[in-house]
DNA sequence: CGGGTTCTCAACATGGTGTTGACTATCTCA
DNA sequence: TGAGATAGTCAACACCATGTTGAGAACCCG
C-alpha cells in the first residue's frame, strides 16, 4: 500500500525507515500534524532532511504508511469478531464498536492526523474511504439480514442507515479523541453510541426482548 | 465577533473589505481553503497581497468572519422555527434538521473550509464549538422535556445522545457536502438522519402514535 | 579490487506567508 | 484654504517549510 522510495529491501535501511515511523508516530501523539516538520521527522529518526526523502516521498507518505498499520489492525481484529447477532444482537453490536474505539483510542495522533489529511490528499483520502467502505458493507449486511429475519423494522434504507451511523462513530470518536467540546466522555462514549445504534437499527432497546 | 484589522468603518474601505469577503466565497465554491493564496484573495478583490493584510490578519481570519455569517444565519433561523415538538414532534426534528441541511448545503464551500480549519485553528475551533454547544443545548433541553412528558424513553442520557446526534449530522452533511465515498444522496439525507434522531430519542418511529 | 547499488547530505531552488517603510488620497477643523 | 491626521496602497524584503540536485561515502558481490 504506503510505497518508499527505495527498490530492495536492506536491513539498515529498513531500520532507518522504521525509527521514521516510530518517531512520527511519537511526535503525533503530542503535536498536531502541521506542527511536525520534515526536519523533525528527519532528525528525530537520526537523519537530514535529504535523506528523509529517501525513504517517504513526502510527510503525506509517512501519514499513510501509519494509517496502513492501523487499518490493517481494524480489519484483522474484525475479521475475529464473534458475529452472533442472532443471539445477541446488542452485546454483538457493542462488541464491535467497542473494537474501533479501542484501536483509534491507541493510535490518538495517527487517526486524527488522517482524518485531517483526508481533506487534503487523494492516498489518505481513498485508504480511508476504502476501509470505510468495508465496515459500511459489514454493517449494512448485518442490517439487512436482521431486517430480512425480522429482527428490525424495515422502512429505512439498510446502506444509508449503515453509512450514517458509521459517520457517527467516526466523528464522536473524534471528538473523543481530541477533547473537543462539545464532546462526551470516553468512558460514555460506547455505551451510547451503541444504544443510538441499536435504538436505530431495531426501534427498540433490546432487540430479541431480554 | 470576526475583527478586522483596521480601526474605523469607512466606505470605500468596507467595499473593499466586502468585496474579499465575496471573492472569497466564490472561490471556496470551487476550490479548496488550501488551494486559494492570499494572493488569490488579494488580485479578486482587486488589491495587492499586502494590502489584504491591512483588511485581515489572515486567511483563516476570512474564513472565520465568513463563518460567524453562516453560523449567524442559522442562529437566526433557529430562533423562527416553530417549536411543536409535543403536536408533532416527528416533523418538529425533520423541520430543524432540514433547516441545518440548507443553510450549509447553500454554503457548500465556507462550511466544509470551516471543518477543515477547525483542527488548526483556535477561533474557528472556539466559534464552532460554540454554536455546536448552543444547538446541542437546545436538542438536549427537548429531549429532557420528552422524556419528562413520558413521550421519550429515558435510559440514555439527554445531554450526551444530543452530542452525538448532532456530531452525527455534522459529520453526514459535511459528508455529503463533500461527495465522499461512502456517503449517501443528498436527497436522502434529510429522511436518514429525521429517522435515527427519532428512533433514538423516542425508541419508536411515530411517536404521538400516528 | 572494481563496478554497481545503497545510502547520505550540503547547497540550492521555489513558493507562500507575513512585515516594513515610503508613498498617495482623503477628511477635518482652524 | 491649507496643515496635520488618518485611511489606504504596494514594492521590496525577510522568513520558513518543502522539495531537488549532484557529488560522494559505505557496502556488497563477483
Amino acid at each position: 500500500m504506503a510505497q518508499r522510495g527505495r527498490r530492495s529491501a536492506r536491513v539498515s535501511g529498513d531500520e532507518r525507515q522504521d525509527a521514521i515511523l516510530v518517531n512520527a508516530e511519537a511526535l503525533l501523539a503530542s503535536r498536531a500534524f502541521d506542527d511536525v516538520s520534515i526536519e523533525d521527522l528527519a532528525r528525530g529518526a537520526g537523519i537530514s532532511r535529504p535523506t528523509f526523502y529517501f525513504y517517504f516521498p513526502s510527510k503525506d507518505a509517512v501519514l499513510l504508511a501509519l494509517l496502513d498499520r492501523v487499518i490493517t489492525e481494524v480489519e484483522h481484529r474484525v475479521g475475529h469478531l464473534p458475529r452472533d447477532f442472532e443471539s445477541d444482537p446488542a452485546g454483538a453490536w457493542t462488541r464491535s464498536i467497542g473494537m474501533f474505539v479501542e484501536v483509534f483510542v491507541s493510535h490518538r495522533g495517527v487517526s486524527t492526523a488522517a482524518i485531517g489529511a483526508r481533506a487534503r490528499n487523494d492516498e489518505v483520502r481513498g485508504l480511508w474511504s476504502r476501509s470505510m467502505q468495508s465496515w459500511v458493507d459489514f454493517s449494512s449486511d448485518v442490517i439487512r439480514a436482521e431486517q430480512a429475519r425480522g429482527a428490525a423494522p424495515a422502512g429505512i434504507d439498510a446502506h444509508d442507515l449503515a453509512v450514517s451511523l458509521n459517520l457517527m462513530n467516526e466523528r464522536v470518536i473524534t471528538a473523543v479523541l481530541n477533547r473537543e467540546s462539545p464532546a462526551i466522555a470516553e468512558t460514555a462514549a460506547l455505551d451510547i453510541l451503541s444504544t443510538i445504534w441499536i435504538r436505530s437499527i431495531y426501534g427498540s432497546d433490546n432487540p430479541g426482548g431480554r
